[in-house]
DNA sequence: ACCGAACCGAAAATATCTTTCAAGGGTGAC
DNA sequence: GTCACCCTTGAAAGATATTTTCGGTTCGGT
């Protein structure tokens, strides 16, 4: 067992002091030891050099085997090129090739467009969803939201009012704040939900969803809840627009560019679900003695709905 | 079980086409899968997915040794991760380890506490779900998507279950389905949507959307539409779970950490939104030629439930 | 043409990875 | 409570991959 140089290796003092591995700088390292090489040996650090990610799948043989070389001779150059064998020229390749990978990452500012391959289509989502989260948190108004959880957290109850994709966005609202023990209720018929509103009063809290801040189905409720004298918050894309006319709090969510393929809807889910949660969570820590135990309350309750699994 | 499988070294392109080896989505691979990890694989798992680079220097008796587990056990975490064997994982690991050192990581790792201000949960809120879509389109099996989209696209009709946080998942999927002159229904009452269910037969397409993969009254549906021949789609973040055995395509959501004040439901409905939107994007594109014409018509009919804005 | 030196690859030697197998431990059935 | 079964686990055998050794070959110099 020869094993000379296991992955600990700051204790570098030695007067030959070799070069540590190095880790992404792989093909400045090739070009300037190439005049250095023998022929086979520059065939083979080309080939690692040319395709990183290609060289690291294969085995010594398999690289030997490619470059028309021997073991011996892709050994002699991962040494080298500084590393203690092929075994770590390969995992440095690997890293390499990662870096190269991610590197060529940011090619995703363009639109979706029809004929883009299924792989692209979830890239961009992503990033197009993350772009919208960072906006809509960077674009959020912490003393406006402080002031809707504060009243949130003081209610008698809450009504929420959205339509269409809106109104899940209401439900995913109304679900958390039932499962800290809050008394809501979303409402997506226009008809119900102006005559819940009626019944509000100072103390309660009503909200409002719109992305377009134009929603008339929307919009209607909430002033009659204003009206009432209940508290009212708005969560819109559009800080100027009619529904803020009745709300004492408004919370903005972004906009994200949209396209054909991809609807406002989209996006503007994803950040009014982002406002929601900070609803939530907010509320949670103004509530915690009561919204703790209700939390681990409606945990347990579900439990005997699932199946163990069968691993 | 019998743990039958070859080495195979780049084969990567068999008719079966499993999961091919993760790029850099290891850490949310190890969160999906540690739930059906045994305790000793944990230890592996956690270690690898702790420290790449560390790891990623050591031999499989090395690991085996820190972990406290034996090499077989290394071996068989590999393999759970979609590794062919230690060797790739090693591999993955170098390359995760590349990109870490590349990308600086000044992430923001804290849980959400009790007296966090709200500015801190704002930001936190985001920058975890911003990592969970992250996660989450890296890995998505883009194979499985687009035979679910194929699915979709060609379906006569589309049954979606979902109940509680997935229900309103369902919903929204459905109303997008919708828009692009699919016929689509969501079903959260359980009884109701096994009734739906055995409607079904060949060339339909039957979506199920649980976390927990461990939704009874989600399984019951898919499994009535598969038993009568209907294609079934899960969307779900543990892919060895009851509901995927009545799955044709099995779609994977992410799961990041919970903490008491971040219920898993909210990570996993941010996943699950994109993923539903991933299978919309997909449909709508093979689709095109019907699905532009009716997306306009609905924006269409919309408008005029709009208040014209002030200013 | 001869000599020496460096280069190169086949195969042996070694290290590493993978698989097999049997013991230990927990769980559900009776 | 006891038993049987299956799952989990690590030790060691078996298979691969890597490193080293060693002798053949080529090329330049004399």
């Amino acid at each position: 067992m020869k094993e000379i140089f296991r992955p600990r290796e700051n204790g570098n003092g030695g007067g030959s002091g070799v070069a540590p591995p190095a880790p992404a700088a792989l093909a400045a390292k090739v070009r300037t030891l190439a005049p250095s090489m023998t022929r086979s040996m520059q065939r083979v650090a080309e080939a690692v050099a040319g395709d990183p990610a290609g060289c690291a799948a294969l085995t010594v043989t398999g690289l030997a085997k490619l470059t028309g070389t021997s073991e011996a001779t892709v050994v002699r150059t991962a040494r080298l090129l500084g590393y203690p064998g092929y075994r770590d020229l390969r995992l440095a390749l690997a890293g390499l090739a990662a870096q190269q990978q991610s590197g060529r990452a940011p090619t995703i500012t363009t639109d979706i467009s029809v004929d883009d391959p299924i792989a692209d289509v979830v890239a961009k989502l992503a990033h197009d969803e993350q772009q919208t989260l960072a906006d809509t948190a960077a674009g959020l108004d912490t003393a406006q939201l402080g002031a809707a959880v504060s009243a949130l957290a003081g209610a008698r109850r809450t009504d929420v009012y959205g339509i269409g994709a809106s109104g899940l966005v209401a439900q995913d609202l109304t679900q958390k704040l039932l499962r800290i023990g809050l008394i809501a209720h979303a409402h997506s018929d226009p008809h119900l939900a102006v005559t819940n509103a009626v019944q509000l009063r100072a103390g309660d809290v009503a909200i409002a969803i719109t992305h377009s801040g134009a929603t008339e189905d929307v919009i209607e409720p909430l002033r009659a809840a204003f009206e009432r004298g209940a508290t009212t918050v708005a969560v819109t894309g559009r800080p100027g627009s009619s529904v803020t006319r009745y709300a004492d709090h408004v919370l903005t969510t972004s906009t994200s560019r949209e396209s054909e393929l991809r609807p406002a809807a989209m996006s503007s889910r994803t950040s009014q679900l982002l406002v929601v949660d900070c609803l939530f969570v907010g509320v949670a820590q103004r509530t915690y003695e009561a919204a703790a135990p209700a939390l681990a309350a409606s945990y347990e309750a579900l439990a005997h709905r699932h199946r163990s699994s069968p691993r």
